[in-house]
DNA sequence: CAATATACCTCGCCTGTCAAGGTATATTTT
DNA sequence: AAAATATACCTTGACAGGCGAGGTATATTG
């Protein structure tokens, strides 16, 4: 882990829409997802994931249902909304404009 | 303004002592130039710079002194340390890592 | 002479992160 | 068979940074 906190603050839920827009997922397996896609520099942590979820059900931009395991434990899946779609959108461009003017003014 | 403030959360001191680096400056003037640069696109709240003096020398990363004004308001001038420097350099790394990872989330 | 600009600063709320703790089931190790 | 680890869920409360709102003082402009 190398990255601090603050500095990944507020993308916590473009990159939970960003990676269910890839397929449905739940917090477990995005947890370890998140990390292997970083090769550990970066752990989205529980605490701040289901936090997220929980924003991000209020805003609906996501839906959740659980899954149909018979074996193992229960899981709850999580499924972007069209409306999610559309943040993370926003939230892309967001990003981009921040990267320009962090970029500008760390010269 | 566009820039929500949990993006550039964890940047202001580093944007901060960028700015230093290019000359020694004061609270109001940071604030201003900080915007011009941007062209309004953000603005780092004065609160915000105050505390953030207050953090960073508290770090030992900047240095303070009252300018000789002998009109005007006077101004408390703030001036990056040798420490300060090397921190900025780490905040930069650090920054450089944090984009790559964020880019790399964000697909 | 009122308004605006320059210049400093503090208090207290808000919000996102996360350490620490908890529950339950399945598998692997000893 | 018991203990440890992995899979899976979740909550609570502390903490820290951002900043709205408020305050002070001097200088300039209309």
């Amino acid at each position: 882990m190398s990255i601090t906190s603050d500095i990944l603050r507020g993308h916590t839920e473009a990159i939970i829409l960003s990676h269910l827009l890839e397929q449905d997922s739940y917090g477990y397996q995005i947890n370890k997802d998140i990390m292997k896609k970083t090769d550990n520099r970066y752990e989205l942590k529980e605490a701040t994931l289901y936090s997220a979820f929980k924003r991000l059900e209020q805003a609906g931009y996501i839906r959740t249902y659980w899954g149909d395991e018979t074996v193992g434990a229960r899981r709850r899946y999580y499924a972007v909304t069209e409306n999610g779609r559309k943040a993370y959108q926003s939230y892309k461009s967001e990003w981009e404009e921040a990267k320009t003017i962090i970029d500008q003014l760390l010269k």
